[in-house]
RNA sequence: GGAGAGGUGGCAGAGCGGUCGAAUGCGGCGGUCUUGAAAACCGCUUUACCCGCAAGGGUAACGGGGGUUCGAAUCCCUCCCUCUCCGCCA
């Protein structure tokens, strides 16, 4: 959610920068500034009126306790005149907060000035791109023929057990999944983060602070008894350990990282380019969550693209870098780099990371602020990025790595998995 | 799931209808003292919002929500959570 501090005093900046996600920015902004003057106006009245009663109320106590009962009587009865103004004042500011805070949830965050304007995927901007695509021949298979072949991915059991999108892993295709987990997850550690182990689940406050709800309360599986979400990220309880806290200054930076499996509805897609792994409903990630200095948060994001890119190269998978434009970013986001794996087999680009910087569009839902040296508070930067998504990291090992001997697994991964070949 | 106890400031812990945003202790910050440090002493030490250029003023918050009352941390209802005992159980 924006900060209406922010949408006040730097209104132009504001329209410009929403601007860019192609929405009706100007009557947005209009919109908020409408309701928040009521909502001022309102409080105005409101405290007011409250000033008086708490003035009439003392004033009471103390003829009561002077033993002037009639006096205090007449006191007494002046009072229900402005209560009843105050109720219905209140109830106007409860009405007025309400219908402020739905319009602000309705607008997105206002990209960084460095993200392009554009609609469509198609006018992301790639940064940059390294390895070499793999020349595989004409007997090459996709990552799901591989799977079923070996005998370490199995599709139709999913579907069995649970159903379309929860892929079962087996054998080899287990430890390759629990060794990249480990692996990301070493490599985080290294890098400084403390790792976590959050809950898998999330309450309807932790989902709407991260901004999960309601923007894409459809593509969360509910656990409606409970009221309970499962997480689509590990992002969602990680972020939430500091909802409603200041943190000291010298706190800083936090990074955290922590492994989850990811659960999503994504209803709606189906057909040929989401088979097999490609997207499934409940898919491995690792995630890494930085709380920052609003000063510092860009350079911070650039630091976490870094990390990723480490884990690509290591992995021995070539790998571009988009900077998305306003159009297809996240509604939570100000920028956001999308990483992406070629699977030469399929010959397409996989989505295996996004990064993002939220500015403080998360922190305002999460409460979550910095106390400085000044003593001030202020709305801390959130950032998190995958680092690593699995299923498609998978996909694109499987499918680039694929030999008449069998599947080879990247150097830095041996001493995870134990072995340097997935074979038959 | 059943029975009981309880949820107060960073922590501990008073208050149980009026001037209580809240005693006291600890912690933290600043000062006095000291060659320096400790101790001692003094002062300060929650958050959000509203009005105001500012100085300053106002409102709200004692788990959440609702109620009683001129007035609620204090009374009532309800929900949530924690603890103890019982049951169940990886």
């Amino acid at each position: 959610m924006l900060e209406l501090t922010y949408l006040r005093e730097h209104r132009e900046d504001a329209e410009q920068r929403l601007a860019k996600r192609n929405i009706d920015a100007a009557g947005l902004l209009d919109t908020a500034r409408q309701l928040d003057d009521l909502r001022r106006n309102t409080q105005t009245d409101l405290d007011a009126r409250l000033a008086e009663l708490n003035l009439l109320s003392r004033a009471i106590g103390d003829l009561m306790k002077s033993g002037k009962k009639d006096e205090a009587e007449a006191a007494r009865a002046k009072t229900a005149e402005l209560k009843a103004s105050a109720a219905n004042l209140k109830e106007q500011l409860d009405a007025a907060e309400k219908a402020l805070h739905d319009h602000l949830c309705t607008i997105p965050n206002a990209p960084s000035s460095k993200v392009p304007s554009g609609r469509t995927p198609e006018e992301n901007v790639t940064v940059m791109q390294h390895g070499a695509i793999p020349e595989l021949g004409p007997s090459a298979k996709p990552h799901w023929e591989i799977g079923e072949e070996y005998g370490i991915l199995h599709m139709d059991l999913g579907v069995k057990v649970t159903g379309a999108g929860f892929p079962v892993y087996s054998g080899q295709g287990a430890k390759l999944q629990r060794a990249l987990i480990a692996f990301f997850l070493d490599k985080a550690s290294e890098a400084g983060y403390r790792e976590f182990i959050p809950p898998h689940m999330v309450n309807a406050e932790s989902a709407f602070a991260t901004g999960q709800l309601p923007d894409k309360e459809g593509q969360m599986y509910h656990a409606t008894a409970d009221g309970l979400y499962l997480i689509p990220t590990a992002e969602v309880p990680i972020t939430n350990l500091y909802r409603d806290s200041i943190v000291e200054a010298d706190q800083l930076p936090i990074k955290m990282v922590g492994y989850t499996p990811c659960f999503r509805r994504e209803a709606g897609s189906y057909g040929a380019h989401v088979r097999g792994l490609n997207r499934v409903h409940q898919f491995d990630k690792v995630e890494i969550v930085r709380i920052e200095k609003p000063e510092n948060s860009y350079a911070v994001l650039e630091e976490m693209v870094e990390h990723v890119k480490g884990l690509l190269n290591d992995l021995e998978l070539p790998y571009r870098q988009l900077l998305l434009c306003g159009g297809d970013m996240g509604f939570s986001s100000a920028m956001t780099y999308d990483m992406e794996v070629y699977a030469a087999a399929q010959g397409r680009w996989l989505e295996v990371s996004s990064i993002s910087n939220f500015e403080t569009f998360q922190s305002n839902r999460l409460k979550l602020r910095i106390k400085g040296d000044d003593k001030k508070n202020r709305l801390a930067h959130t950032l998190n990025g995958s680092a690593l998504a699995l299923a498609r990291i998978v996909a694109a090992l499987l499918e680039n790595n694929q030999t008449q001997e069998g599947i080879r697994i990247p150097k830095a991964l041996q001493p995870y998995t134990g072995f340097t070949m997935i074979v038959k």
